[in-house]
DNA sequence: AAAATGATCCTT
DNA sequence: AGGATCATTTTC
């Protein structure tokens, strides 16, 4: 199987399909620590001046938003609350400040260091989804920190591999994004994409699958 | 200058 | 349900 590392193009299309395609790719950062990889099963695409939901909502413009307006292929990390951090992929031209958040990794390298980096002792089968199911879980696993703020991941020591998985479509579930209530109608858009059935998809289990369609239909699973 | 706010996680 | 904890943003 031949591997290769996702090239500029991959991720200067639109964000949505880019969101969508990530998953099952493989994440991996060679950090002076050790080689850490995992396989994405949770992405959410913000897609900048119409999305409330978006720290670039408006054009907003900021020491913190700045690297989104760049051209994509380029990491954007944030803090949040304080003690984790996000960790995103811009996308697109440069101009439109969009991105992808990796929410979620299945472990596939590294797991003991994950662990460590954690502070995980148990590393069984059954509790590996506190090692990287999650924003902030993912980030400390993967040390990902501000350090990363930018880096290139066409050509740094954090990026990502086509690994030749194709996951099927039907295996694809679309739902609304997590924690963004703020966000208005924002709030109901099926940006979100996960791997039908992982155990390291983070956040609300989706309560009703059969609810949601892959593509195209409306969201009825609120009630 | 001060207050409010999180694209979270952990513990109760 | 609430606390940790702080950079960024918003409001005075």
């Amino acid at each position: 199987m031949r591997v290769n590392r996702l090239q500029p193009e991959f991720y200067q299309r639109e964000t949505l399909a880019v969101a969508r395609e990530l998953l099952g790719k493989l994440l991996v950062h060679e950090s002076p620590d050790g080689v850490t990889a995992g396989r994405i099963v949770e992405a959410e695409a913000y897609i900048g001046p119409g999305d409330r939901a978006a720290h670039s909502y408006n054009n907003r413009r900021s020491k913190r938003t700045e690297i989104q307006y760049g051209p994509g292929s380029y990491a954007y990390v944030f803090r949040i609350y304080g003690m984790y951090n996000c960790f995103n992929i811009v996308t697109q031209a440069p101009g439109k400040p969009e991105v992808v958040l990796v929410r979620a990794l299945e472990p596939v390298a590294g797991l003991e260091l994950m662990a460590r980096r954690r502070k995980i002792a148990d590393i069984r089968p059954g509790r590996l989804s506190k090692l990287t199911g999650g924003p902030g879980r993912m980030c400390q696993a993967m040390e990902i920190t501000m350090r990363q703020y930018g880096s290139n991941l066409c050509s740094g020591s954090l990026y990502l591999l086509d690994g030749g998985t194709r996951i099927p479509e039907p295996d694809i579930l679309a739902t609304p994004r997590i924690n963004i209530d703020y966000a208005g109608e924002a709030r109901d858009y099926l940006w979100r994409f996960i791997i039908r059935g992982n155990p390291h998809v983070s956040g609300e289990q989706v309560k009703t699958p059969s609810e949601f369609e892959v593509r195209g239909s409306r969201f009825e699973g609120k009630g």
